[in-house]
Parts: structure tokens; sequence; C-alpha cells
DNA sequence: TTATATTTGCCAATATTTGTCAAGACAATA
DNA sequence: TATTGTCTTGACAAATATTGGCAAATATAA
């Protein structure tokens, strides 16, 4: 299954009329590399997302948080207690939200 | 902030009485780990979890989620989008549920 | 104090991730 | 069919992260 991620920064690049090889010079990777993230095969780096959202005029917040979906997706997809486990997570980020 | 995992088997160690380096030598794993791992400063390998849980008279399942919690939780914890992050990988965590 | 238990910092070994290159697949078209 | 351009894939090396162990430091108890 592709990702949420690499689906959208697909559909942004081919909206937009840009090449991987373009893409890539601009991200300054090798083509290969953004047409592995696009296919779901690797991650990009997170610290290569804001740039990204700027050559693709998107919304840097929205690519960092399918990033970040992406990132919990691969901890937890073959794993029988997701679900669970996801609950468990979720009230521990809302109790640290409460502190602060 | 200590894991939920680490927390977890402090309390069956100290409730059962046994040493750090008791429970370490049955893992077969240096001391420093254990005491490491229970304070949240590491993680235990997923593959140790079945023998640590059979060593503590735990359910595996329940260790097996709590460690998965901390997996996730180390993933978003400074994250500004980790609700909306986690909503979008459930949503993709119960569609592929469902494709079964 | 002394003895024992736990914690901490550091290192080497191992594993994982990242990026590049080169070859291959595929489609459009001359 | 041969050519061209785009995209995909796998192999590899370099960079980075993780793991376990040691030893010194610290805490706890007798």
């Amino acid at each position: 299954m592709a990702t949420q991620f690499g689906e959208r920064i697909r559909e942004l690049r081919t909206k937009q009329n840009l090449l991987l090889r373009q893409l890539a010079s601009q991200l300054d990777v090798d083509t290969s590399i953004i047409s592995k993230v696009e296919r779901g095969d690797r991650q990009l780096k997170k610290e290569q997302i804001p740039l990204l959202a700027q050559i693709l005029k998107a919304d840097v917040e929205e690519l960092q948080t399918l990033w970040l979906a992406d990132q919990i997706y691969a901890v937890v997809k073959d794993e029988k207690f997701a679900n669970e486990a996801m609950q468990v997570a979720d009230k521990k980020i809302n109790l640290k939200k409460k502190k602060k």
C-alpha cells in the first residue's frame, strides 16, 4: 500500500507538470529517491519537508501531518493490537497536552 | 517521562522481589539494560517481550501493547500535529482491517 | 562504614537508513 | 523497429542510529 504522503506528493507534482527529475533537482536528491517516496518505498527525511512544500506550493503542515501519519502507520501496520496501542498512546499525548 | 512499558515492568519485577540482575540474567542481557528500559531510557527489542512476559508471569499481549504504544509515542511526542496524524493513521489502520 | 543494588556515561559492534549509480521497463513517436 | 525521455528498480557505499556490555558513579540498606 502506498503512503499518504507519497500519494499526495505525486498528486501535487503532476498537477504542476513537474518531472521527477525537476523536483529531485530542486530538492537536491537523486530522481530515484522521489520516485520511491511517491511509491511508498521510502520515507523522506523530515527535514526535507519544508523545502518540498515550498517547491510544490503546498501547505507544510499538511505534508508534515501526512508524513507523520505514515511514520505511525509504519510502526503499527503488522501489529495485532494496533488499535489498543493507539488508544494508550493517545491518552499519553493528551495528558501531556494538558500539562502545558 | 517514563515509558508505559518500563513502568509496568518495574511494577511487575518489584512485586515479585526480583532484582534487576536476576531479571537481566534470565533475559540474558546486562543489568544496565533493564535499568534503562524500566526508566524509559531505552526500548527493549520486540523479540525479547515474550521471554520477559514469561519471566514476569505477565500477559504477553499486555506488554506488547504497552511496548507498541511507546513506539507510537516516541514517533509523535514532539510533533505539533500528533493528534491529526494519529487520526489519519487510524483511518488507514481500520481501512486495512475491513479489507481482510 | 561495608556490601549490595541501581544508574549513568561511554564504547564497539551491529543494524538501519540514506543517497547514488546504472541498468531496465515503459510509453510515445519518428 | 529504433530512438528518446521518463520513471522504476536493485545493488552498493556512506552516514546514522541502535544495541549490548563494561566500568565508574550513585543510591540504598545493613
